[in-house]
DNA sequence: TCTAAAAAAGACATCTTTGTCTTTTATGGG
DNA sequence: CCCATAAAAGACAAAGATGTCTTTTTTAGA
């Protein structure tokens, strides 16, 4: 049987990963100058450019980037940047949505009231969850820099 | 922060928890006779007539359950029902995608150029498949009965 | 053979996410 | 004050998942 994108496809959105990336390109393009512009970032990734301007707008509101209109203008980093976990990015790049309890979609599953696999999954949600809250943005950059910058470059 | 549906809203579709449900509707009510109509499972289980259909029918063409045309027809179990794995299920009610290596939606990441959280995503990402691979309909059945049949019913 | 019943199939509507295009707002420099 | 630049904002389009409605096909029994 073939095993489809269970993970990959469903986990993060596409604005997540274009938040993450776009965040990540600011830091490191943003080291040999002030201000990044949102026309490089997105022809560097190869993100729709407009699509990525209303996911970078959601991250300064958040604020987990500084941005500057007009000319010299574009994103910059600020203190919080590196700070930022992956929840974060999950919380600023999603919709706001009800949470649902029992992943299998079944009703009145519950801690009290538990569907067969609510306890197996409550742990890998755990686990999940944990892994987001403790990976930073500066995590990332840390840990093998000279292949993930080639992780997040076109193609 | 809230922390909102990352594995509820996310990991299974909307088709996916109304073919499971159904699955599970009709293995029960089908204890007292020998074919379950659409109309009652979609009545009993608040779910879109028309749509829990199309559902449905991908469940039969997937050799999961068994139907019949006409009057006296319905879905009914074969011997493959009780032995589906939820991975199937997935598979049946999910629309073919292509397997996107990286979660965190970075590219070239793989096995041999990973991303800094490749590693531990991955062994998220095989502890749930291999709950989904080793989990059947029958196992769901075999555990908790008599909350689990509450979980299906409406609301 | 005819009729009723029920799944199967197809056409179309709705909603969300993603993507495109245009207009507005803010800012630095001449 | 004017202009160029760049983010912010708003309107709209495309695609996929979900939902609704109608028609077709199959089947059992009279």
């Amino acid at each position: 049987m073939l095993v489809k994108g269970i993970f990959a496809n469903m986990i993060f959105s596409k604005s997540f990963g274009y938040a993450l990336r776009g965040v990540l390109y600011i830091i490191m393009a943003g080291e040999k100058k002030p201000m990044v512009q949102l026309d490089e970032i997105a022809s560097e990734l190869a993100i729709p450019r407009h699509f990525l301007g209303k996911v970078m707008k959601k991250l300064v509101k958040g604020g987990v980037l500084s941005s500057l209109k007009g000319p010299y203008g574009g994103f910059c980093t600020n203190e919080i940047t590196m700070e930022t976990t992956l929840l974060k990015l999950v919380d600023l790049t999603g919709e706001p949505e009800e949470f649902t309890s029992c992943v299998l979609r079944l009703r009145k599953c519950n801690a009290e009231n538990p569907c067969p696999m609510h306890h197996q999954i409550e742990s890998l949600r755990d686990q999940w969850q944990t892994l987001l809250m403790s990976t930073t943005v500066g995590d990332l950059l840390r840990k093998d820099m000279a292949d993930f910058i080639k992780s997040i470059s076109v193609i």
